[in-house]
DNA sequence: AATTTACATGCATACGTATGCAGATTAGCC
DNA sequence: GGCTAATCTGCATACGTATGCATGTAAATT
């Protein structure tokens, strides 16, 4: 039972040659339907399965699709960002319902990624998550390029070079939020999340944010914008030096929900009642979004359709076709932590 | 530069063979000193990265491990429970650690899953993870040994089988947790979470938790323990029954965080003050555990040791070491949920 | 009946690497 | 200097599959 079962056994057994047991389980019409029945059913009874290794040697594909996690370096924290474990969570099923296996590996900026997992031939194409400025990595985005690796990654689009990307329309998630915090009757806004430095999808909700103040003549106030990263103890920081400003602000926008979820927490512990005192949106509609209290107002990112969509680029590219960047819509998620 | 490079092509530029370039790459002490950083020096240069598939094919090993998450099948939530993907993202870490790769891979327990992974060679050996009766599995189990397969599971210890099984000490964290309750004045407990039905861990947690509950003189009402499974809603579902059976209760202990989370809404949408009118402890210590109001106590599992240990013990059945079943501590994380 | 066509199978080989074995070169020894 | 030992390199092959090409057979066409 154990000596591993190879096509030449199941073709001695069914009285015929290796490359007909080739065949007739890769369902080739050049195999007559009898033989293949009978070749598909002893190789069923030997527990036979394909060498994944031999088979992808030979037909150079992987049926792999490498997902690249690149970590946060500002962030040392040995858990994993939620929104990112959801898109992981997103992206292994939707491979998983296009047939290919997904190999999942962590990475450092730093490292040489940019070469490894195609040209290894693990995988047909490769995916690539992380918040971040991709100016970091421009370099190596070209060279994957230039070695004509498959790949899309998450993110705003990049400039100047033929990258698929897919991302959320964070301006506009921005926008919305803010202004149905503004209908919510709030005019002085504190927004907390990283702008000057690192992200760009940070940048555009901050702009779209501002936008819409300026859209209902509401003043942008600089000193109420206070950098943070994608962490709950970030955002709590964050929030307790805008106490500390004491400048009177009755809203906070966010650029994620763990910022917010962390601002709730500071502005409570504070003696604030929210939404009463202060309305508090975030941003990516993580799970916990749900569970805080009040529950969290957010602009949600789907992370099922995203999941979805890259997968379905990365084939696309993989298989020869065209694939071109996609703005996905972001999605106002009402809840508590705004008022109605 | 896109022509992909081979061994061959090292070895001609480097004026060597093939089979000298393959040792220099790998270290083998029979090469000299000299042609070996001449060797890898151009190997660099090139680009040149080894083609694991026929590396593997050679060997025989991959240098990867499996992941198979099992989904719950009476959940049909399209989102991967908070704790599942806790562990994967640890496992994730811990494999990277040993230079593994990890294929992830979501199955139905209906599947197949039992002889593809290691008979196809695409990996060397496998994780199982999910929640869930093993009786549900056993003979794949059973299967998975006679092949010889290498395989850890996350899990109670399977009896009469010799599986290797890390688990966490669910009937000392129930234990602990009732224990901490009962501490805080509360004399009449509910329990949420299936007992008669599904997954043995959640057994183990009730179970504890009626021990402690005996140890303390307090009776176990068999009419407050109420079936869950591991979803907020699940828990909103059962605490709205409990609340409609009309006995009296003071504390309420879950099988899983999810569960405790959905429990907390149902029962301040109800009127009651947690933890004033009620004590609410969860299972697990997921991310969210921090950012309920009140912040919910809890009996943690540590996912990244968890995720270290099984790879860990993975490692060694694929080196031939023996291995063993191992039970992990549960530790009591004291929030709020329960006073002080 | 001779020829073409269609269909089914087998032969041989390539994918790129790793390694047992033999050979070559140099050093070491009496 | 002739021998063994030590060190390094190359040759040849195997891993298990997939597929181009040739072959063989039966049916269809003329």
């Amino acid at each position: 039972m154990r000596a591993k079962q190879t096509s030449f056994d199941i073709a001695y057994r069914a009285g015929v040659s290796q490359s007909t047991v080739s065949r007739a389980l890769r369902n080739s019409p050049l195999v007559n339907e009898e033989t293949r029945r009978r070749v598909q059913e002893i190789a069923k009874e030997l527990n036979y399965k394909v060498d994944r290794n031999a088979s992808s040697l030979r037909t150079q594909l992987s049926g792999t699709i490498a997902l690249l996690l690149f970590e946060d370096p500002t962030n040392d924290d040995s858990l994993i960002n939620p929104f990112f474990l959801s898109m992981l969570g997103s992206i292994t099923r939707a491979s998983a319902k296009k047939g290919y296996d997904l190999l999942v590996s962590f990475q450092q900026m730093s490292n040489d990624w940019h070469a490894d997992f195609e040209d290894t031939r693990k995988a047909d194409g490769i995916i690539l998550l992380g918040y971040g400025d991709y100016t970091d990595y421009e370099e190596k985005l070209v060279q994957l390029i230039k070695q004509e690796t498959h790949f899309v990654r998450w993110g705003a689009d990049v400039k100047g070079l033929s990258v698929v990307s897919v991302g959320c329309d964070n301006f506009d998630g921005g926008y919305q939020v803010t202004e149905h915090v503004i209908k919510n009757n709030r005019q002085h806004f504190a927004f907390l999340g990283g702008v000057s430095t690192g992200s760009p999808e940070f940048l555009d909700r901050y702009t779209g944010h501002c936008q819409a103040l300026k859209d209902n003549n509401l003043k942008v106030d600089s000193n109420l914008q206070i950098d943070a990263i994608s962490t709950d103890e970030s955002g709590y920081q964050a929030a307790k030096q805008l106490i500390a400003k004491g400048i009177k602000f009755d809203a906070i926008c966010t650029a994620s929900d763990l910022i917010a979820i962390g601002a709730m927490r500071a502005i409570q512990e504070a003696g604030y009642n929210v939404p009463g005192d202060v309305a508090i949106a975030g941003f990516d509609d993580i799970a916990t979004a749900c569970s805080t209290s009040p529950a969290l107002t957010t602009a949600k990112q789907d992370t099922v359709l995203a999941g979805e969509i890259l997968v379905d680029k990365l084939l696309q590219l993989v298989s020869g076709e065209e694939a071109h960047t996609q703005l996905m819509p972001a999605t106002l998620v009402v809840r508590k932590s705004c008022g109605s």
